[in-house]
DNA sequence: CTGAAAGCGCTAACAC
DNA sequence: GTGTTAGCGCTTTCAG
C-alpha cells in the first residue's frame, strides 16, 4: 500500500542501526573531516538507504542559525519586485538559504508585522524594499537592536544604518530626460512617483537635466501617479496644458503605458507629436500599442547584489560598515521616442 | 547608543522576573484559559515591557508544527502565478501561517529538491503547481509517504491522490472558441500550450467547440508555443496557411500578444481580417496595440481556494478524500474580437 | 577519531 | 490555577 505514513528517519535511528553514536552520524551528515573512512561510508550508505533528511527545525534550534532569509517587498505582482525576488533566490539558494518572501501591500504597518514574524522565526537576515514612511526609522532600529543583519532595497532611508542596493534614480531621471531633449523635445512633462526615494530621485534627475539644457522647470508639468490607471489620468491632465507637452517622462512603465493610452485616445500621434518614455523595461513594453522606450534597472542584478551583501554581513561576526550600491541605468529606446 | 544588541527575551527570563514557572508564562503567551487573572496580567505586562516574541523555531520543534506552508510555482515572473501567490498568502497569513514561495523554473528536478528542502523544514503543508512530467508520480508519492498534506494547483496529475484546484481548462477552450465562432470566424487556428493539463484541456475544448459547430478540426491549424516570442513565431507560421485563418486562439495571453504582433507586422487588420483571443487576462492586456480579448481565470481565487483546502486537511487528523475544484472561466471581450 | 554530557527555547502531559 | 517532568532532534563542547 502506498498509503502508509513513514515517521521520518532521525539521526538516532541511523546511529542505533549502525552501533555508533548520534554524534558520529551528525558529523558525517555535516561533512566533518574527523570521521574514519569506513565509518563514514557505512553511515553514508545507511543514510541513502533510509533517505535520511536532517530536520532543519531541530538543527536551527541547536545551531542558532536557520539558513532562512526574509525578503519583504511592497508588491509581488509588480514585475520589478518579482524579478528582484528571482535574483535573490537564485543567489541564496545555492548557498543553502531558503527565502521567505513577504508582501507588505505597500503598507508600513503590515511590513512591520511581517518583520516581527520573520524575526520570531529567527531568520538569519532580512532584505527589505520598505514601505515605511520616509522619516520613520523605528522599524529599522528594532531590527538593529536584535542584531539581525539587513539590507535595504530600492528605497533608501538615510538614517537607517544599513547597506542599500538600488537603481541610481537620479541617473535614471537624467538619462530619460536627456534622451527626450536630444530627440528635440522642449516641453517635457513628468509623471512623478510617490514621495519615496525612487520617485524623488527621478524627479530630481529630470529637473537637473532640464536645468542643464537651459529649459524651464515648470511645476505644473509634474503630476503624480503610481500605476497605469493613475498614469492615464495624469496624462489627460498634462494634455490640457498650454502649451501642450511634446514629451512625457513616466516614473515607471505602467504610468507611461497609461499615458500612451490617454494620448492615443486623444488622437495625438506618438512619437510625432508627443514622445513618451518610462522606467523599468517591463516585459510587455514592446508589445504595447506603441512600443515603449524605457530605462532598464537591472532588477535581477539588484536582487543578486543585495543577497551577496547580506550573506557577507551574516558571515562576518562584527558588524560591517554600511555600503551603498547604485546600479547604473540603461536606456532602451523604442518606437515611442523615435 | 542605539547600537547595543539585546540578546532576545525568553520565556525563562519573564518567569524568573515574576517568580512564576516557565509553563505559566507559556500558557499566557498562548492564551490558555487556565491561568489566574492576576498572574496573567502581570505576565502580560512584563511581556509588553520586554517586547517578548516567542521563538518559533523552538516552538515548532516542541509542538511538532511549524505553521509554515510551502508554495511551489514554475515561474514567479508569470503574473498568473504571482497572483496565485498573492491569494495564497492573503488566505494563510491571517490564519497564522507563513508562506515560503519557491520557484521551480519549470524544471521537475529543481521542484523535487525544493520539495525536499521544504519537507526538511517541516512545513505543515505544500501547494504545488507542478513541473513534473505528466506521468511521473514519484515526487507525490514521496510527499504522501511523509504524510504531509498537499494540494495541486493549475496542473493536474490524475494518479496523484491529492486535491486539485485550477481553472476549468476545457471550459476555457470551449468558451474562447465559441466566442470566435459567434463572431463569425470559420478558420480558427490555435496556438497550443505545452503538453500539460492546461494546454491539453484548452486544446480539447477548442476541438469540441469546433466539432459542435460542424467546423473541420485541422491538425495544421494547431501549433505549439509558450510565451510571447514563441507565440509570435507560431502566428507567423499560421499566417502562411491556405486558406489563412480568420481567428487565432492563443493558449495564454503572452502567446496571443505575440500573435497580435505578428499579424500587425504582416499588415493584416485586427479584428477585421483576423480576430485574436488569449487566456489569463494579464494586467496589460488592454494596453496592447489592440486590446486583447481574453478569458479570466480568477487566479487569486485559485490561490485562495487551494489554501483553504490545504488548511482544512491540515486540521483534520485523518486523511480526507481528494477533492477537485474547477474554477469557472469568464470571457473578457475587447477590441481584438470586436 | 569517537562519544558523553549538556542544552537550544519551547510545549505536551500529567501531577500537585 | 500552577508547576513538574520529559522531551522535540539536533549541535556544541570537550573528554576519552
Amino acid at each position: 500500500m502506498a498509503n502508509a505514513t513513514t515517521p521520518a528517519v532521525r539521526l538516532k535511528d541511523i546511529a542505533r542501526d549502525l552501533n555508533v553514536s548520534v554524534m558520529t552520524v551528525s558529523k558525517v551528515v555535516r561533512g566533518c573531516a574527523d570521521v574514519g573512512a569506513e565509518t563514514r561510508s557505512r553511515v553514508l550508505a545507511r543514510i541513502k538507504e533510509l533517505n535520511y533528511q536532517p530536520n532543519w527545525v531541530a538543527r536551527s534550534l541547536a545551531a542558532r542559525r536557520t539558513f532562512m532569509i526574509g525578503l519583504i517587498v511592497p508588491d509581488l505582482m509588480h514585475s520589478f519586485f518579482a524579478e528582484i525576488a528571482k535574483g535573490v533566490s537564485a543567489t541564496l539558494r545555492p548557498l543553502g538559504y531558503d527565502v521567505v518572501i513577504c508582501n507588505s501591500e505597500e503598507d508600513g504597518a503590515v511590513e512591520s508585522s511581517e518583520v516581527d514574524r520573520l524575526l520570531a522565526r529567527q531568520v538569519d537576515g532580512l532584505l527589505i524594499a520598505s514601505a515605511q514612511a520616509p522619516a520613520s526609522l523605528e522599524l529599522f532600529e528594532r531590527i538593529e537592536a536584535r542584531g539581525v543583519p539587513y539590507v535595504l532595497l530600492d528605497r533608501r532611508f538615510a538614517g537607517a544604518n544599513a547597506s542599500y542596493v538600488g537603481a541610481d534614480d537620479e541617473a535614471i531621471g537624467r538619462l530619460a530626460t536627456r534622451h527626450l531633449i536630444e530627440r528635440g523635445c522642449r516641453q517635457i512633462a513628468h509623471i512623478a512617483g510617490p514621495p519615496l526615494t525612487p520617485g524623488v530621485g527621478r524627479l530630481k534627475g529630470y529637473q537637473d537635466a532640464l536645468a542643464e539644457a537651459g529649459l524651464a522647470v515648470s511645476d505644473c508639468s509634474v503630476v503624480q501617479a503610481t500605476d497605469d490607471e493613475s498614469g492615464y489620468l495624469a496624462a489627460r491632465r498634462l494634455l490640457g496644458l498650454e502649451p501642450r507637452p511634446d514629451a512625457i517622462f513616466g516614473y515607471n512603465d505602467p504610468t507611461a503605458a497609461g499615458a500612451l493610452k490617454a494620448i492615443l485616445e486623444a488622437g495625438i500621434a506618438i512619437p510625432q507629436e508627443i514622445k513618451v518614455i518610462g522606467v523599468g523595461n517591463v516585459h510587455y513594453s514592446d508589445l504595447l500599442r506603441v512600443p515603449l522606450s524605457t530605462i532598464d534597472q537591472s532588477s535581477t542584478a539588484i536582487g543578486r547584489q543585495a543577497a551577496d551583501m547580506l550573506v557577507k554581513s551574516i558571515g562576518s561576526k562584527r558588524k560591517r560598515p554600511a555600503t551603498t550600491v547604485l546600479i547604473d541605468p540603461i536606456l532602451i529606446p523604442r518606437e515611442s521616442t523615435r
